[in-house]
This record gives C-alpha cells, sequence and structure tokens, in this order.
DNA sequence: CACGAGTCTAGACACTGTCAAGTTTTGCCA
DNA sequence: TGGCAAAACTTGACAGTGTCTAGACTCGTG
C-alpha cells in the first residue's frame, strides 16, 4: 500500500500501473545502454519496469513497436540537439560551422548509440513494421536538412550548378558512414573523429568554392 | 544406400555428412537471402542441410563463429572483385577510375547484402566474438586500401599535404554511408545511388587538385 | 583388429516473443 | 450513486531459439 502511494506520488497513475507506456521506453533505453541490443527483452523488461510478462503489450503491439517508439524520442533528441547547434553557431558553410555540425551529428551517434542504432538500423526500416510517427518524424528531419541547403543555396552560399539533394545526401552520407564505423568498432580510436572531420570539412569547402 | 552413394558422387564425405561445414556456411547464406537475418536459426539451417539440431557445433563454436565463417567469405568475395575491377582499370584517381571504384563498392554492398551486413555490422565488431581469421582478412582490407592511397600520393596523383590514412577512411566512409542507407532501405530509389557517386566523385576530384 | 579421435544424435534447460482467457481497476453516463 | 463497458493488467500456454551434456556411430591409424 504504501508503496503504491510513494509511486502515486512521484508520477501520475491515470489508470493501474502509471504511465506505464514512458517508463517502458525509459527502461528499455536502459537495458539497451546497459547490456546492448541482446540485452533486451520484453520480458526483462518487463519484469525491471515491476509488471508482469505481457503487460507491455497492451502498450505496444509488438517489440517492433517499441523500438520504433525509442527511434523516435531518438529522432526528437537529436532535432533538439542539433537546431540548438545551429542556433549557436548558425552559418553552417562557415568552415567554423561545417565542422561543428559534422562533429556534433557524430558526436550525438557516439553518445547515443542505442538511439542511432534504431533510428537508422535495418532492423526497423528493412520490416514493413515502421511506425507510421516514425516515418514522418525521421523523413521530417531528411526534408529539413534539404530545405536548409535549398536556402543556402539561394543565398548564395552554395553554387548554383550543385543538386542540393545529392549533396544533402552525400554529406549525410559521410556523417553516417563515419559514425557507423565508430559505433560499430571498426575505427576504434575516437582521436579519428577530429582528424577525419577535418579532411572532410576540408574537402567540402573546396567543392563548394 | 543409394542416398549416400549419389551424395558421395556429387561432394566428396571425408567422414560421415560429407564437408558440412561448407555446407553450413552455404545453406546460412541461402537462409539470409531469403529470409534474412531473423530467418537464420541454427536449428532451421541443421535442418535445411539435413543434420542434427546440433551437429553445427562440432564446425563452429558459436552462432557469431559460424556468422564470422560468412563474414570472412564476403571479405574475400569482395576483394576479388575489386581487384579484377582495379585491374580493368587501374587509374584509380581518374574520373572515371574513381567513378568505377565507388559505383563498384557500393553495387558488391547492395547485391550482397547478406554479406555485407555481416562484414560491416555491429552484431559481430561490437562483441569480442570477431575470428581471429576474420580480424586479418579485415584489417588486411583497410591496409590494402591504404598502401594504395600511399603508392598513389608517392606518384603525385595525391598533393603530399593530404593525409592519406584520413583521405581513405573519408572515402571509405562516404561509401559506406551511402551503402548501408541504400541496404538498410532508408534512401529506396536505387537510381539515386549514381546520382549521388557523381556528386562524390566531382568532390573528392576538386579536392585532389 | 582394436582403439581413440572425429562426427553425429537425442535429451534437456533456460530463455525468447506473443496469443488466449480471465481478473481487476477505472472513467463515465444514466 | 450504481452499474457497465473499456482499459489495464495477470496467469498459462505454445512454439521457437541457442547451447550444454551424455551417449552412439564411423573412420583412419596403430
Amino acid at each position: 500500500m504504501s508503496d503504491r502511494n510513494s509511486q502515486q506520488l512521484e508520477s501520475k497513475k491515470p489508470y493501474h500501473h502509471g504511465d506505464l507506456r514512458q517508463q517502458l521506453v525509459l527502461g528499455a533505453v536502459k537495458l539497451l545502454k546497459e547490456e546492448g541490443e541482446a540485452g533486451l527483452s520484453m520480458r526483462k523488461l518487463a519484469a525491471d519496469v515491476g509488471v508482469s510478462r505481457t503487460a507491455p503489450y497492451h502498450h505496444f503491439k509488438d517489440k517492433d513497436e517499441l523500438l520504433c517508439a525509442i527511434a523516435e524520442e531518438g529522432f526528437t533528441r537529436m532535432l533538439r540537439l542539433l537546431e540548438k547547434g545551429a542556433q549557436d553557431n548558425f552559418d553552417l558553410l562557415s568552415e567554423e560551422g561545417f565542422r561543428q555540425s559534422f562533429l556534433e551529428y557524430v558526436k550525438f551517434a557516439t553518445e547515443n548509440p542505442e538511439y542511432y542504432d534504431l533510428m537508422f538500423g535495418g532492423a526497423l526500416w528493412r520490416s514493413k513494421s515502421l511506425t507510421e510517427s516514425l516515418k514522418q518524424v525521421a523523413y521530417e528531419s531528411f526534408r529539413k536538412d534539404l530545405r536548409l541547403m535549398k536556402r543556402l543555396q539561394k543565398e548564395g552560399r552554395i553554387r548554383a550548378d550543385i543538386d542540393v539533394l545529392r549533396f544533402s545526401q552525400v554529406r549525410w552520407s559521410v556523417m553516417h558512414g563515419m559514425s557507423r564505423f565508430m559505433i560499430d568498432g571498426i575505427y576504434m580510436e575516437s582521436s579519428a573523429i577530429e582528424a577525419m572531420t577535418e579532411t572532410a570539412v576540408e574537402m567540402f569547402l573546396k567543392f563548394l568554392d
């Protein structure tokens, strides 16, 4: 009884347990962080949160749907971070701005591999189990980047003969490739990040001239 | 009895079943191709090949060790392809050579996702279960690329002030990022490959001038 | 010809995702 | 206020997974 009350105090409990959905997502991220992808099971998660094995299925149709929810949160987190960075340093195509945006992207990826894996991992995208809302936020991210590039081109910061769609895709590919190599432990020395970024930035800036 | 004999004819059978190891790798690749990563289980594989569930464990300590063997084969396949390409078109840093090497890499990745996933997937690299022989062939691939770049720099095809290690890493990152986006179904239109490659090639060539 | 190594098998265990059927709790409306 | 449908939760069950152990077969070599 006192358990119940204390739980009611620290988080409003609309129905029985409380906001289980939120707690499941949080708990899942924690499990992923601590034990990796293999360590996240519905049953262990349920036990961790303190409900029966099948309780999560009243909030998520699937394990995939849970993973989609995490990925979705990942995207919003990332967008928040990148937007904040963009405000601090708006001139994306200055040498410093470009470098910063690159480093911030890879930093997010390497510091939040649990999220990044789900956001850009084949597990979700390749199966058709992509949640509609995840699709939306993901595509919005891509479109947002594209819009930014178009604006920069309109302002004359990118040559008119460059296809901004392809430019955006190539830029994202470099960042993605570097991030994946780091996360997956193929390039291991994190010192490489800065050096590689430096080379990449030089390349992009020279291309834009 | 006649089964045994016919099998003996089409493949030498040193012990009981025959070269189970090879057949397991082959069968696993087939399963991966047909049903994806989730569709490959030790038990199903064993049934497919026609042995008991635990038979594979006499040839591979782990499921991971099986996957390593596949990844290893993937590397040797890829190296063979790329080397053949390099012979046909030796001048890697000509516009056409650069384009070709790029396209060939992405082509291999998108046409053999079962291999590519295991070769560069976090599943194997992040866990410490990397086979020694896989590590060797993988690192040899990276070193090979680096040696090539060094040679090109010595020949004056790459400016002396460029750090070839970083150059090689960035180039590989773009190819890897593009490949991953395509394989994972995030960029879907395969027509994008050529357009993106075009942009990337322009960029690299301009960088080298 | 026997024996040990190499190869395969059946049985068992702990785990997984998820379905079906039942129980409790809640919000809402008469 | 009472009652009821719906939402949230539980227990039980099933098929599938990786992998361990103990035993059975078969082969090359002594």
